[in-house]
RNA sequence: GCGGUCGUAGCUCAAUUGGAUAGAGCAACAGGCUACGAACUUGUAGGCUGGGGGUUCGAGUCCCUCCGACCGCGCCA
């Protein structure tokens, strides 16, 4: 077997491809207009099948005819024109103008093998030949990453998860803020802490940051170089303390980036992009582009031309850049470089996506940039708000929570809700095994796939990938069957909407439907054909609920 | 004031982007293990989708208008 070979099809697309044909051609013989492009999707409730269709509304204007009328009209033609269509549909019924489908159990029976077939290839889409750059969890290098960035991180890391199943070449960056005043203010901090080791009546700046992650960092300066930057001036010392500084805790934004299951194509540098020239190159496009103009002394983007409320300063009056101006060049340099560009912003940007989108639009690529939101979240335990002061420098780190709750409980809480929500995130929650607590309702489903796994004889479970699932026709075995079905589509949707919330509650769905056939149905008990079916069953939920934990970047555990 | 996000069951949230009787989880109530993990499961109850108007075969979703919450609105980054 050709391992590069694209996925197949699931039976069931070869099915509704063949309804799609055969409704389309009763369509256009009944009415003698062309049939609209028909689409399937899944009912609500369970009663109206599988999948179902609205051509009849469609088609109602121009035929003039009600939907139910039109709807009937093509199942009956479907009857008698295309009785093949019976082996794959066990009912196809015009209801309230909707055609309700229902698949016949060998097309789920076959979905099953093909899931075992393909493993990990399931759900993977052909190479699109599309680069897309990912922008996420990127905070200012002056402390230790928190909460917003973790969960900043989990959204962005499990999205590049999706898109490279869906056959996209993603590239995932991070940006480091280390241009500009902040790291100056980090400077004078971590040499007010350096020369507190010898002076602790030595002042700490009012702009300063308090946090006692400092501390470790001065203290390291103190050992190697002694007091010999106590008598340096300042402009001697600043640049040193301050690139000290920025390198340490990179690395350990860095360090706990990593902890986290989150590795980046790149950290780039803004200061960098405004030594290498990026920054003056972006001004220039917009300027050759007659975007800017003179006003005061400074350099103004007309950005009221492209949505946003005021025009926009790219070069101070003293000639310095903005951040802006550094933004119109590092997306001038990703736009140029990737077919789709995304942002995942933190919520403190909320005003700033009108700006940069139109910045897009502005440089020549309208579209081509999407900005999304990570929402504010607010961290409890037990219900009581925990105190994140800043100013106070109480700051609860990702790394704290990670210890606390573990990495599993984190990626899981974090991309649970749109991202556009705030959350409330309870430290106490996250760790309780109760029936509060989702993460481990997803994972107790894997488990004890794990157990009766183990607990069936080597050679069945050897023989169950090759059984004839024919012996599956259980209500709980069939509704399995689609929602493992289902797994590409919700990995499409995740990408294409930016919503990876839903495989938070996909996993939450094939937990639920595996835990609801387990409880109806016996495995091990069985004579032969049914168990090895069942097994085969189990082993493709397994894999499905294994990948799609994955994908978000949390464990499958065998045992808990 | 301007702009953005949001408002859905008692609570936390979904709703395949305009589709059918708005769905899950938790909490509440009533059931289910001499059988592979009860960290599970079945059922019941719970709603004028913040209010009002509009668009159409059809609106939680789109438009207008109020109300309310949060967040932005610097020649900071």
């Amino acid at each position: 077997m050709n391992r590069h070979a694209a996925p197949e099809q699931l039976p069931l697309d070869d099915a509704l491809q063949a309804f799609r044909e055969a409704a389309a051609g009763a369509a256009s013989a009944a009415y003698a207009i062309p049939a609209p492009e028909l689409a399937f999707e899944a009912p609500r409730r369970p009663e109206f099948g599988d999948f179902a269709t609205n051509v009849a509304f469609a088609l109602a204007k121009t035929a003039r005819r009600s939907p139910q009328a039109i709807a009937s009209e093509i199942v009956d033609r479907l009857t008698h024109d295309a009785p093949a269509l019976a082996e794959s549909f066990s009912s196809i019924e015009a209801v309230g103008g909707f055609i309700n489908l229902r698949l016949a159990p060998p097309v789920w029976q076959a979905a099953i093998a093909k899931i075992l077939r393909e493993g990990d290839r399931f759900g993977k889409a052909p190479a699109q030949n599309k680069r897309v750059s990912l922008e996420f969890g990127s905070a200012n290098p002056t402390g230790p990453l928190v909460v917003v960035q973790g969960r900043s991180m989990s959204i962005g890391d499990t999205l590049a998860n999706a898109m490279r199943l869906r056959g996209y070449d993603v590239f995932t960056e991070w940006i480091i803020n280390d241009a500009g005043g902040q790291l100056d203010a980090l400077g004078r901090s971590i040499y007010a802490r350096y020369r507190q080791t010898f002076d602790s009546e030595y002042p700490f700046p009012d702009d300063g940051y308090p946090g006692e992650y400092l501390l470790p960092i001065a203290q390291t300066i103190a050992h190697r170089d002694g007091e010999r930057w106590s008598q340096a001036p300042e402009d001697e010392w600043l640049p040193y303390f301050a690139k000290f500084g920025r390198d340490r805790l990179v690395a350990e934004q860095r360090a706990t980036a990593r902890r986290f299951g989150v590795e980046y194509d790149l950290w780039q540098s803004e200061a960098e992009l405004h030594e290498t020239g990026k920054v003056r190159e972006g001004i220039e496009r917009l300027r050759q582009l007659g975007l800017t103009y003179e006003q005061d002394g400074a350099l103004f983007f007309r950005a009221t031309q492209f949505g946003d409320d005021k025009d926009r300063v790219l070069l101070r009056r003293d000639g310095r850049p903005t951040y802006l101006a550094m933004d119109v060049a590092y997306h001038f340099l990703k736009l140029k470089q990737n077919d789709r560009v995304v942002d995942i912003l933190g919520p403190d940007h909320h005003g700033y996506i009108g700006r940069i989108k139109g910045l897009a639009a502005a440089l020549g690529y309208p579209g081509h940039l999407d900005v999304a939101i990570a929402q504010q979240i607010t961290l409890l335990r037990g219900g009581e708000q925990v105190s994140m002061s800043k100013r106070a420098g109480e700051i609860a780190t990702l790394d704290e929570i990670v210890d606390e709750v573990g990495v599993d409980a984190a990626r899981f809480f974090f991309i649970m809700l749109a991202m556009e929500s705030p959350l409330s995130f309870d430290l106490k929650l996250a760790v309780e095994k109760n029936n509060e607590n989702p993460v481990y309702y997803v994972q107790y489903g894997h488990a004890r796939i794990a157990s009766v796994l183990r607990r069936a004889l080597p050679e069945d479970v050897e023989a169950a990938t090759g059984a004839d699932l024919a012996p599956l026709v259980h209500a709980s075995e069939l509704a399995l069957a689609r929602r493992l079905s289902e797994f590409p589509a919700v990995v499409a949707g995740v990408v294409d909407h930016l919503a990876p919330h839903r495989l938070a509650r996909y996993a939450r769905d094939v937990a639920s439907d595996f835990h609801q056939f387990y409880t109806e149905c016996r495995i091990l008990a069985e004579e032969r054909a049914l168990r090895l079916a069942r097994l085969a069953l189990a082993l493709a939920a397994k894999s499905v609920l294994a990948r799609t934990l994955a994908l978000a970047g949390v464990s499958a555990p065998d045992s808990m």
